[in-house]
DNA sequence: GCCAACGTTGGC
DNA sequence: GCCAACGTTGGC
């Protein structure tokens, strides 16, 4: 059992959205970095839990906690020329892209901010808050975890 | 809108 | 395999 931070910009597809999609579930796709695919492909199971981060808005931070309910598998977006996602170099029988899906678990009663995060001494060792980093899909630490739920005031 | 940081691409 | 150029991310 893993525990990771989902990054998603709250404009485009929010905590609230994944709330009121039938049976509260989404696949992520989109992801088109190979380190966070290999996140999702080698190291995701069914069962992990993850938070729901939302960046590049007003109040960066974690909206609440999500469950993986599928394991990866081929995301289709990559093989549609109209979407945004889409990416000629990818086969068929070879995909390049992977997703899994997402269900909306709880939501944190208290919006944790990013500032909130980077005053905590405790988070210290959280990648998301690493100087640069842009990785759309993290592992974080168990603890790290719990911390962000009890700042939250969520009891897990 | 700015800009730092990083990932990817492609010529050599 | 190197590395410059370019594109993207994401906080501010």
């Amino acid at each position: 059992m893993r525990y990771w931070l989902l990054k998603s910009e709250p404009d485009v597809f929010s905590f609230d959205h994944l709330k009121k999609r039938a049976r509260k579930t989404e696949p992520w796709n989109g992801v088109r970095n190979y380190q966070a695919r290999n996140y999702m492909r080698d190291d995701m199971n069914v069962g992990d839990l993850g938070l729901f981060y939302h960046s590049s808005c007003a109040e960066p931070g974690v909206a609440g906690v999500v469950k993986i309910t599928r394991e990866a598998y081929p995301d289709p977006t990559q093989f549609d020329p109209k979407s945004e996602y889409f990416d000629k170099g990818s086969k068929q029988e070879e995909p390049r892209w992977v997703m899994v899906d997402v269900t909306w678990e709880a939501a944190l009663p208290n919006f944790v901010t990013l500032q909130q995060l980077r005053d905590d001494p405790a988070l210290a060792d959280l990648i998301t808050l690493r100087r640069g980093n842009r990785l759309s899909i993290t592992p974080v630490d168990e603890k790290d975890f719990k911390r962000i739920c009890k700042l939250g005031g969520l009891k897990i």
